[in-house]
DNA sequence: CTAATATAGTTCCGCACGGAACCTTATGTA
DNA sequence: TACATAAGGTTCCGTGCGGAACTATATTAG
């Protein structure tokens, strides 16, 4: 009677029964709190997303974000997108041969520099990115759904901020 | 002399040098950039940790979040630590096992359901912890310390909402 | 009391991942 | 020209991951 028309009181439950009782307590109350919820909405927002396009599409993960970069900047090379994305080469290497037999994508080699294999978006591979990306595009509006206007403005605001400090820290480890 | 000295253009400089001209493209100006950016900064906040974790303690990220979990609430059993992390059952087993092997953790049997084996954090899992804690304090340190007090309160209190969520929408995809 | 279904945990097994070695082309040095 | 070093990509290979089948215990239905 009480308790159960406290709407902060039904979002700890729903919270719960999803994820656990130790949830709520791993994303508000501990040291790695901050930490613990920046993996947990990208563990959560992505992972299910990438198990479908596995699944409908037998698109991988290198395979998705190369799509995308180049569909971002066509005549990418290799090496780009392992930068941009963190992935290590050979997932790239093994991505880009298997997109480039389906056709999706072609690749050919620079003139002014013969290692390099510029990479271009194929009719396929810009079909296939576009019946994939609905799915990024309905989860990310639900899951910004929550914010009012004010708020998202200022998370994103703060987002870059943080995003673009990165560089000064994220390879400072001995 | 007059790019040079506008501070914005050197962050963006620091962010092309580190991780590609293509960075500031993604992580700001496209249509799944809110979703970029979130994965970025988890992807290159955790990932170094965790490699350092294998390479210096012999601990995977399995091990790292059941000693972790462990040290919030004794006696949680392995379904917990799945469903607050998002890992997979036998991941969590093998993990489990070998924790106790290494007299980390102990496991026993619960006299009202001979099913669930609650675990317990022993004084040499409580130590490898606090030696492996501070890795990831100093990274969320260095993360934050780029946003002023408000900022950092308000970016906190966005990512509750959002996190708190979640469980709105994670599982809604057919 | 028995049968059917669900749940905690383990084991099996194929495959994707990623470190490391390698090949090839560029660049720097003398 | 020759040699050393660096950089883009590919291949090799061991390991860890995770889906699926399995075991053992609990719970529910008839």
């Amino acid at each position: 009677m009480t308790k159960n028309h406290d709407p902060s009181f039904n979002i700890t439950k729903e919270l719960a029964d999803q994820f656990g009782t130790l949830a709520l307590k791993m994303l508000t109350d501990t040291e790695l709190a901050a930490a613990w919820r920046v993996n947990f909405l990208a563990n959560f927002f992505t992972g299910p997303i990438y198990a479908e396009l596995v699944d409908r599409f037998d698109l991988s993960r290198p395979g998705f974000v190369i799509l995308f970069s180049l569909s971002q900047q066509d005549g990418l090379v290799a090496r780009d997108v392992c930068l941009v994305t963190g992935l290590p080469k050979n997932s790239i290497s093994r991505a880009v041969t298997e997109l480039e037999a389906r056709g999706l994508i072609s690749r050919d080699t620079k003139d002014s520099d013969k290692r390099a294999k510029p990479l271009t978006l194929e009719p396929g591979g810009r079909k296939l990115l576009k019946e994939v990306l609905p799915l990024f595009h309905t989860r990310q509006s639900s899951l910004f759904a929550v914010l009012d206007e004010a708020e998202a403005a200022e998370f994103h605001r703060i987002m870059t901020k943080l995003v673009f400090a990165m560089p000064n820290w994220v390879n400072t480890e001995g």
